[in-house]
DNA sequence: CGATTTATTGAAGAAACTCAACTCGAGTGG
DNA sequence: CCACTCGAGTTGAGTTTCTTCAATAAATCG
């Protein structure tokens, strides 16, 4: 039952843990919180003494820019530490949002610097986590700066449901997308209205369905394709066929 | 007598280092490589054994999309570690290329990682770096997705100046910056034509001058208004003056 | 010096944006 | 129960930003 702890389920997924380690993880506190959709979650400037795991919802980072419109950085889903980095940058550097309602499993960061003094093995493995985050926000940099809107879009679909299907939560090329469409906007840097004829655009090619909460992908080598995605990116501890 | 070891200038930039901490650093070896311009120094999908430390040049890190363009994810001066995330992410997610003549002293992984489980406090402070790393590349996201020509230039630019500064190469306004039209226009996702016009624009403003391997600000107010700079998201360990 | 990048310019076209109106569905409250 | 509101999605039309293509000037390098 390696269930009982937030820490455990996603570490126990990237390597098998020795005794010592899972009696470590346990030692950890956690502290569960319920955030209700479209609120913040920690501000650009906070200084957060601990980290939490998300382990029901979505939430995505943030920033304002001077006109006062918003970009997305990065979508975080279900196993997801987003602000693990705030472990060693003490200032935030940007919002953290509920998109949906969410639950959050707070840890204190002196707790998590103890472990990973006592547990190298895991530390490493947080450390980790992060660098996959880097890698994805490099590639994002690629999406935004480089393709056009379908293949823009596109991509992040890939990405989505690549992840959705590691974090268990996809099936049969189905999975939980909670988002509106100026959310999409937000990730893509495109308009709320761009957004939505691209949409139509990749619903009319049979490649998506996008809606109610749900995405689902009818081709995906089509999207693939189409959206110029390699998993690689992800650093995925084993091979994920997102369409089983 | 610090600067006898790559390493050492840059951990004992961010912290006082005990005696004990300088011995381990030294015993990590290094093998020095030179680089030309233009030169692909690692490559997608390689499998890295050692980190480098840019000792000198700029080096850049990107990918190459279908239709054939390249964008450009980051970019390295003095004292920066391009790749420290391979020492956990075995395979390597986009190219490192040499931007000009360059410098470059490889440590092993192997030693690395020892250093880190010697002395978690330095672990930390790489762990950290590869945080701000990550900041950075939130905010070109932010800079590719949401700004205009324009401000997106500015921005580069200021944050080219930033860490100038910080890494002891800036003066009065001045620092190096060997990059082409084509290669900012890589930064920026913007094409080269483009790039050309929005550079005698902010020329013609009086804000920058550019070219022969230089770049000087000479209005840094009015660049961080135009390009919407702030710097919190770099982590500076003490505040820098830019214009110094 | 010639050869080859790099920078610059003009002009036409495409991708994406803004603005504004309209539809639809899910609440909410009278 | 129905009218109303409010958020989300959709559509049309005109505009802007940026791109592409192609040609020329300037700078750099061997």
């Amino acid at each position: 039952m390696l269930a009982d702890h937030p820490l455990l389920s996603k570490l126990a997924r990237a390597m098998v843990l020795s005794e010592d380690e899972i009696i470590a993880i346990r030692a950890v506190p956690v502290q569960s919180a319920q955030v209700k959709a479209d609120q913040i979650i920690s501000r650009e400037g906070d200084k957060p003494s601990r980290s939490f795991l998300l382990s029901e919802g979505v939430t995505c980072t943030s920033k304002v820019v001077a006109g006062g419109k918003r970009q997305i950085m990065a979508l975080h889903i279900l196993g997801d530490v987003p602000d693990m980095h705030t472990l060693h940058l003490k200032l935030l550097d940007s919002d953290i949002w509920a998109i949906t309602d969410c639950q959050l499993d707070y840890m204190p960061h002196a707790d998590l610097r103890r472990l990973n003094l006592a547990h190298p093995r895991l530390g490493e493995d947080l450390w980790r986590a992060t660098l996959v985050d880097g890698s994805i926000h490099r590639e994002w940099v690629v999406n935004v700066g480089q393709r056009e809107a379908p293949s823009r879009m596109a991509h992040l679909f890939c990405e989505i449901m690549v992840r959705s299907k590691q974090a268990g939560l996809a099936q049969d090329g189905t999975c939980p997308f909670p988002v509106t469409q100026a959310d999409l906007s937000e990730m893509t840097g495109l308009s709320p209205v761009h957004v939505n004829r691209t949409l139509q655009a990749l619903r009319g090619q049979g490649l998506i369905s996008f809606g109610q909460g749900r995405l689902t992908i009818h081709d995906w080598d089509g999207l693939v394709e189409l959206g110029d995605f390699r998993d690689d990116y992800l650093h995925l501890p084993e091979p994920v066929d997102p369409m089983a």
